[in-house]
DNA sequence: AGAAAAAAGTTGACGTATCAACTAATTTAA
DNA sequence: TTAAATTAGTTGATACGTCAACTTTTTTCT
């Protein structure tokens, strides 16, 4: 492989970013229509619906988002009546969170349309694409932690 | 290939965009400390110092970042001496950028650094990686553009 | 030539994401 | 048991990315 080619590097690192991108606004325009919902909301929502997660730093957890953008979506969620919460009894730190009934329906409506999305996708694939992208993030991802130094 | 699989393709996603916010912060952590550099920044004066990019849709059509965002960004490098524009003498729509000596000398320091993060990247990809990375990229973001109605 | 379309850039609004500093409550360990 | 460390959650700052509306200039088409 030619790896004095700077071009290609570039453009694949921002390809990958767009491509992320991409995807997500496609979600979002999907949720935005459907359910007046963000991308963050829908994924908090689907994580106290579809999971044993109960407050806050059970989703960071759960999917490492960030803490402060969770307080944030968690907060907007509640404003508009998504979700309640209420301080455990046992550890005056945690935040308990409840879905709404709206919220539950909303979650109930676009599940399927999330799931269609999904399979949409992936059907571009192929096989070896699949095997290649796998391969190629890993060793992308490996390589992107090494320290400065290392390089 | 197996569309039922929804936790594979969950996966994907979430490793697409795991894999680019360490790629991504790996480059900011680089020039930050190497360049007081962004970024956009820094592919901005990579484009102009690297290739025959004259003007923002010059870059726009180079890497398909958006128009708003090289405006902001190209007025932040200005602002910080690091690009000088002025209308173009033919069409006076665009804006010919020129890269100060700062500039020049920055990215003279920073450009091996770079390079020698891209090559430890891509000495990990054997050549059908790359293409089937390519491939896949570009149906999964062809597939992120079908309409709602589409999928 | 003159109207309509397209291109270059700017700006505003919003969503997404990270980092860091901070308060308050709980756990740990001396 | 009290001091130190950890954990839960909030808030502010900043970067990054998209979309859309808008102005100005140039091109295209009739």
């Amino acid at each position: 492989m030619n790896i004095d080619d700077l071009e290609v590097q570039q453009f694949l690192t921002y390809r990958l970013a767009r491509t992320h991108m991409r995807l997500n606004a496609q979600a979002i325009r999907i949720l935005k229509r459907n359910a007046g919902l963000t991308l963050t909301q829908w994924r908090v929502i689907a994580l106290l619906a579809g999971t044993d997660c109960k407050n806050s730093s059970d989703i960071e957890r759960q999917i490492g988002m960030d803490k402060g953008q969770l307080s944030r979506t968690i907060r907007g969620l509640a404003d508009a009546g998504y979700v309640k919460f209420k301080t455990d009894a046992k550890d005056h730190r945690k935040s308990n969170l409840k879905l709404t009934a709206k919220a539950q329906k909303i979650y109930d409506q676009t599940l399927p349309l999330m799931r269609n999305r999904q399979s949409s996708l992936l059907a571009h694939l192929d096989e070896t694409e699949i095997k290649a992208i796998y391969s190629a993030l890993e060793k992308l991802e490996g390589a992107a932690q090494l320290s400065e130094d290392e390089l």
